[in-house]
DNA sequence: TTTAATTTGAGAATGAGTCTCAAATTGTTG
DNA sequence: CAACAATTTGAGACTCATTCTCAAATTAAA
């Protein structure tokens, strides 16, 4: 990553631009027609999990990976996901926080908020059943 | 899943036998030294987790699909994961479970024990570092 | 402008997982 | 037990995302 490119300055960007979803590698050439090699699109993809610049996530749905860009303040909290409307909260309170600190620490570990997600119902979703 | 055969028994014993690890397929022909096609096992795999009598994850690290046994009391406890090794800890603690239904209650969730999983690195690794 | 370092293209290679269909195995019924 | 039908397995071709290789092209620096 050191010569600064055309297809890395558009993947950049796509990346910016399209923040809050997780796209893979076929969507990005569908989205940018860009004129790529897979091969170099894997490859600068790589580079950049690796400089973590973006994330990577592997989806047994899609059966690929998909990738996101990693928006610094996303690592610090982890995230609740409901199971029935897919709802996806951020935690940003000291107590919660707090908690799972203390789970790490009870059980060794030191917990990696960024990766954490809490699955479960929320409470729109109980009360309605 | 109807015919009882040699290979379905095999299978259940084995996963019976390593009720608290995620296995690959290559690591299941190894172990066991059977004498079975890559075809059959993935099909009879995928039979016994639609049936639920398995679970199945993808491992990022190793690039392959990974099946346990699904033992129903897992449903009752989360787990911890290390990132670095990919130990794979049962919680069974009070404790720990009650910061986790204090957590659910902060933020008007309830937390689903099965699904969530709590990635860190364990003190292993970490001394190591 | 020349040169050296880096990046890309082109396509072959890899490897997990799926698919197909004939052959083998299993359960059932007389 | 024998004969039959239903189910399962083997063998290998196939798919498809991802990786690898190395020569050609691009980039930054001198």
């Amino acid at each position: 990553m050191v010569y600064n490119t055309k297809t890395k300055k558009i993947l950049l960007e796509y990346f910016n631009k399209n923040s809050n979803v997780w796209v893979s590698v076929e969507q990005i050439i569908y989205d940018e027609s860009i004129c790529v090699k897979r091969s170099t699109l894997y490859r600068l993809l790589s580079d950049m999990v690796e400089a973590g610049v973006i994330l990577k996530e592997y989806s047994i749905e899609k059966v690929c990976n998909l990738y996101k860009i990693n928006k610094e303040d996303c690592h610090e909290h982890f995230h609740l996901k409901c199971i029935d409307c897919g709802k996806y909260v951020h935690i940003d309170d000291k107590e919660t926080d707090n908690l799972i600190t203390q789970i790490g620490k009870k059980n060794e570990f030191v917990i990696n908020r960024g990766k954490t997600v809490l699955y479960g119902m929320c409470e729109e979703c109980r009360t309605k059943k």
